[in-house]
DNA sequence: CAGACCTATTGGCTAGGCCACTAGTCCAGA
DNA sequence: TCTGGACTAGTGGCCTAGCCAATAGGTCTG
C-alpha cells in the first residue's frame, strides 16, 4: 500500500478505508451479490486486500452509515438494499402529489402518533406541548394564524410518543402537511375550532388516554382536511 | 448513556462508535461550535470517553461519511456543516432501527391500510386478497409456514387501499422488518391462527367496514408482535 | 526579512489479543 | 421421538501499543 509517486500529488488524500470500501463494493457487483448475502469475514478481508483488520472495520462502518450493509454481531455483515433512505424519500416526494393521500398517511400516523404520546408522554412532553399551545393562543390573541405555534404542538406530540421512526417518517411528509395546514388555517374563525382542538388532543394525552388521544387527533385531522379537500 | 425508554428492551445493541459519535454532536452543539471549528484530538476524545482511539477514529469515520467533519491528516477534524449537528443525532438514533420502533410504524400504517381498503377495495382487489389466502392455506396445507402467501396477503391488502403515499412508506417499513428478521420471529408455531387472523381481515374489507378492519389488523399485528418480542 | 529547518502535535494504519455473540452439532433426559 | 442444554467453531467488537506521515508553528540562519 505504497504511494507510487510522492512527487506530484496534492490533492490525492483518499483514506484507505475508501478504497477498501470500494473494492468491497466492486468486488459485490462482480459476483452478483444481492440483499441478504453474506460478505467476507473481516479477518480474511484484511489479508485478501492486504490491509489490517481496524481498516476493514473502518470501511464497513463506511458502508453501513450509507446504508449498504448491515453488520452483525458474530454472524458477518449482510448487503441490505441498496436504495437507500434517499431514494426512498425522492419516490416518496415523487407519488405523494395527490392531497388526499398526504391526508390518509397523515392520518394513519398521526393518531397513531397522538395514542403512543398518552401512554408514554413525559412531565417534559407534557410541558412543551402546553408551551405549544400557548405560543398558539397567544398568536391567535394577536390576530394571527397561530401556524408556528400549530407546527409546534405537532412537534411536541410527536416527541412525546418517543419512537424515533414514526417521528422519521412524519419528518417526511411533514412539508406537505405544512401545505394543507396554512390553507386550512387561513379560513376565517378556524384558528379557534383548531386551538379548541389541539387542546382537547393535549388533554387526552396528559389524562394518559390512548384511545381517546387517537379519536381526538383523528378529528382534528378530518377537520382540517375538510378544508383542504373542498378547495382541490 | 442510558435508554431514554427502559420498559422495552433488547434490540438496543448499537456499536460503540455510535455513542461516540453522538455524544461528540452533542459536545458540538453545547458548546457552541459552528462551521470550520476544531474537534478535539483523537487521543484525546479517546481518554474523555473512555474508549479506544480505533472506536474513536470510528466514529468520525462515521460523521465523515455523513458529512458533518472533514478529518485533515496532521490538523484535525474540523466541522463542516454545524447545522446537520442535529440531523446527525436523529440519523444514528433511527440507525438504531429499533424493533419496538417498527412495530409501532407497522400499527400505524397497516390499521389505516386496512381500513382504507374496507372502503376502497374493487372486486379485483378482493380476488387478490382471496388468492393470497388461498396460497397461504395451500402452503399450510402442505406443512409450510405460508410465508410468501402470508407476504402477498399483506400486498394486496395495501393495494386495495389505493394510496400510493402509504404504499411507500409500507415498502419503506418492510424493509426494515426484513432485516430485524420479525419475519421469522413472528411465525407463532400456529400458521392456522395466523390464517383465521388474516381471514377476519379479508372479511371486514369484503364487508366494507373500516372499523372493524382496523380492529382485526391491529389485533394481528399486536399478536404477531407479541410473538416476536417473547421469543427474543 | 525570507527561507530552510526543526519539532510537537495530530491523524493513518498496523499488529496482536481478548471477549461476546451466533449458529450449528451433539448428547442426555423426558 | 423430541426437547433442551452444553459444547464448539467462527465471527465481529473493542482494546492496547506502537510506528509512520502530515501539518502547523516556531526558530535558526543567510
Amino acid at each position: 500500500m505504497s504511494d507510487p509517486r510522492p512527487g506530484l500529488k496534492p490533492l490525492a488524500r483518499t483514506r484507505l478505508y475508501e478504497q477498501v470500501a470500494q473494492q468491497i463494493m466492486e468486488w459485490v457487483r462482480e459476483n452478483g451479490l444481492t440483499t441478504g448475502d453474506r460478505l467476507l469475514p473481516e479477518r480474511e478481508l484484511a489479508t485478501r486486500l492486504g490491509v489490517s483488520r481496524a481498516t476493514v472495520s473502518q470501511a464497513l462502518v463506511a458502508l453501513e452509515v450509507i446504508g449498504v450493509v448491515a453488520v452483525r454481531h458474530g454472524d458477518g455483515a449482510v448487503l441490505t438494499d441498496a436504495s437507500g433512505a434517499a431514494k426512498v424519500l425522492e419516490a416518496l416526494r415523487a407519488h405523494a402529489k395527490r392531497l388526499p393521500d398526504i391526508i390518509d398517511a397523515r392520518d394513519a400516523l398521526e393518531t397513531k402518533i397522538a395514542a403512543l404520546a398518552a401512554t408514554r408522554r413525559t412531565d417534559d412532553d407534557l410541558a412543551a406541548i402546553d408551551g405549544a399551545l400557548d405560543v398558539m393562543e397567544a398568536d391567535i390573541d394577536a390576530g394571527g394564524r397561530g401556524v408556528a405555534g400549530d407546527e409546534q404542538f405537532h412537534a411536541a406530540i410527536t416527541e412525546a410518543a418517543h419512537s424515533s421512526l414514526l417521528e422519521k417518517m412524519m419528518q417526511q411528509i411533514s412539508e406537505l402537511i405544512l401545505e394543507t395546514r396554512i390553507e386550512s388555517l387561513s379560513q376565517p374563525g378556524r384558528p379557534r375550532d383548531s386551538l379548541a382542538a389541539h387542546r382537547r388532543i393535549a388533554d387526552a394525552v396528559r389524562l394518559g388516554d390512548p384511545e381517546l388521544a387517537a379519536a381526538a387527533m383523528h378529528h382534528h385531522v378530518a377537520q382540517v382536511s375538510d378544508v383542504a379537500i373542498l378547495r382541490d
